[in-house]
RNA sequence: CGGGGCGUAGCGCAGCCUGGUUAGCGCGCCUGCCUUGGGAGCAGGAGGCCGUAGGUUCGAAUCCUACCGCCCCGACCA
């Protein structure tokens, strides 16, 4: 690939657009450009990225025995309404009308569509299992798609999916999908970790993350420092706290006007926020749901979702609280609540425990579950903290930020039995097929990569994710020797199979290097000065910085030798 | 969806408050000279429906209204 003759847009000056570093620098060393919010044009240095990781996912999935197909972006909302998504998945799920008034919808994923195939092709237990994936352009209409390629409305995705005859089976899919995971994010030369988590719009009852380690990740990981156990935090369940069993003391109303937040309040009445306990309302598919968690903790609203079944769930304002209470917010309390209320299982263990009086300007002491109010359900209802203890094993938990790029899940029976996705097993009996999904973000991998490996110059690729392996500058393009051994080098180099850009531009060398660093390109050689002077050339690794310097006629093999050696430990 | 902000040359911005010559600056781009190991220098030049539509005015990039687009924050703690 010829510099010269290539879209390789590079900017000196950073797009005011871009917050974090991977969007900054796909902009900046033109690997992408914006269409509009959210979508992106993969320029050829872009796209030669995401062919990479395409490449090792697929090769890694064909291994583990899945089969690649390819299924349809617009999909019938009849189909989607079938398993009765249409309606729950809310306004990600692009719809529209065609011509005909026929109600479609642009696939955000394809569950449906796969279901749908395999009920109509397979009858009997000999056709399973089967495990298809595509690697295909989903579309999510993004509340707020921001970060370039990290969170775009459109993105490059792997779904796969497994159909087995039982769970056991299932679960040796899943398995070997967790496997086949483990290898494609190692060949992509990143830090990751996989985490249970929970399994979202998706549905389905088991499912584990896989998430690349970097500070600018939208997702909080919980690590167990002394076991296995790690976890997403929206889903790491909190061990179940010891009761107290302290003897309960006379309610007390207390007047404290104007006192609202807990800080205030606990200021106030000379308390400590764990002493109190706060009620928060949420609205959960229209209904008002009170909750009680302590007031020094957070309302994990996975979990309160995930109990209440509910397909949205959104924190009430101060109108709409006190519309469903008839109670200003600040006041709110359990005893005599009037809407259905949930409790953290901390707070189910405390005892004598402050909240609020359910009037304005009140709150009471030495309140007690069970004496003073009844809670519709008990349950793990906090987002956990790093000082809990782990909850497989009580050791100390640390906490990492992490990007999400791979994502498993045992769907079980839950689509196949709704679209009737049914075989007859080996006693001529119909049996719904037993579903896993797996989905990778492909593009999202591309900025992960650069998330994690970046510095004030530029991108810094891992070799199997480049893409160029090797970048070759001529800094002497009216110098017959230098153009001379960089042409012959890049002709030798391409017909070694390295994939090489020759910086032949008419331009300073301190551009050239400028944007060798930015591309990130692992291996730089550069033809210059010193081949005039000393008769070598230069080879630089970008990850260290580290140079060699060595005649014409080595540099091949040495090339060569670098990025087998790049390869085979990544 | 709520709040805030921004739309002026390919990119980054100034001008707008306080309306009035030819709308500026830096980078980039084109031509020439010069230069060639970390984003050089000089000279000349091209490039703007000042987001769109309407209004106010003798006169609008500037004031008003609507629309469109984009960015940021929030949509989690009473």
């Amino acid at each position: 690939m010829r510099f010269s003759r290539s879209l390789i847009p590079t900017l000196k000056e950073t797009p005011a657009e871009a917050e974090v570093a991977s969007h900054r620098l796909l902009l900046r060393a033109g690997f992408i450009r914006k269409l509009t919010a959210g979508i992106y044009t993969y320029l050829p240095l872009g796209l030669a990225a995401i062919r990479k990781v395409e490449t090792i996912v697929r090769e890694e999935m064909n291994r583990a025995g899945a089969q690649e197909i390819l299924m349809p972006m617009v999909q019938p909302a009849d189909l989607w309404r079938e398993t009765g998504r249409y309606e729950k998945y809310g306004p990600e799920l692009l719809r529209f009308v065609d011509r005909h008034e026929r109600e479609s919808c642009l696939g955000p994923t394809h569950e449906e569509v796969i279901t749908d195939l395999l009920r109509r092709e397979v009858r009997s237990y000999r056709d399973l299992p089967q495990n298809l994936y595509q690697i295909q352009t989903k579309f999510r209409d993004e509340i707020r798609p921001r970060f370039g390629l990290m969170r775009g409305r459109e993105f490059i995705m792997k779904d796969a999916y497994s159909f087995d005859v039982d769970d056991v089976a299932a679960g040796e899919s899943y398995q070997q999908m967790f496997e086949a995971y483990k290898r494609i994010f190692t060949r992509c030369g990143l830090e990751f970790r996989s985490v249970l988590a929970d399994s979202g719009t998706i549905g389905g009852s088991y499912s584990h993350e896989f998430m690349v380690l970097a500070d600018t990740g939208e997702d909080t990981l919980v690590i167990c420092s002394a076991c296995e156990y790690a976890a997403n935090s929206e889903k790491a369940e909190v061990a179940i706290p010891a009761t107290d069993d302290s003897p309960m003391l006379d309610l007390q109303k207390v007047e404290t006007p104007g006192k609202r937040k807990v800080p205030v309040v606990c200021e106030f009445m000379g308390i400590e926020p764990h002493e109190l306990v706060k009620t928060m309302v949420f609205d959960a598919d229209g209904e008002p749901v009170a909750v009680l968690v302590r007031g020094d903790r957070t309302v994990q609203e996975v979990k309160l979702k995930n109990l209440l079944g509910a397909a949205d769930i959104e924190m009430l304002d101060d109108k709409a609280v006190f519309d469903a209470t008839g109670v200003p917010t600040g006041y709110l309390g359990p005893v005599g609540i009037k809407i259905k209320l949930l409790v953290d299982r901390e707070v189910a263990a405390m005892r004598n425990f402050v909240t609020g009086g359910n009037e304005k300007n009140y709150h009471i002491k030495s309140v007690n579950m069970g004496r003073d109010f009844e809670a519709a359900a008990v349950a793990d209802l906090r987002q956990i903290t790093d000082s809990d203890p782990c909850p497989a094993c009580g050791a100390q938990l640390g906490m990492k930020e992490g990007i999400e790029v791979g994502h498993v899940f045992k769907l079980g029976t839950g689509y196949s039995t709704a679209m009737k996705a049914v075989f007859q097993d080996s006693n001529g009996k119909e049996t719904p097929m037993v579903m896993g999904c797996y989905g990778i973000g492909v593009s999202r991998i591309v900025a992960a990569a650069i998330e994690q490996n970046h510095d004030e110059n530029g991108m810094i690729f891992p070799m199997a994710l480049a893409p160029m392996q090797v970048v070759l500058l001529n800094l002497g393009l009216k110098d017959e020797q230098i153009t001379e051994t960089a042409e012959l080098l890049y002709t030798e180099l391409q017909g070694k199979g390295v994939e090489i850009l020759l910086d032949d531009r008419d331009e300073r060398p301190g551009s050239k290097f400028k944007d060798a660093d930015l591309l990130g390109i692992p291996l730089r050689i550069t033809v210059g000065k010193s081949l005039t002077k000393n008769g070598v050339v230069e080879i630089r690794h970008r990850k260290d910085g580290t140079t060699e310097e060595l005649v014409p006629e080595q540099v091949t093999a040495r090339i060569v030798e670098l990025i087998d050696a790049a390869m085979s430990n990544g």
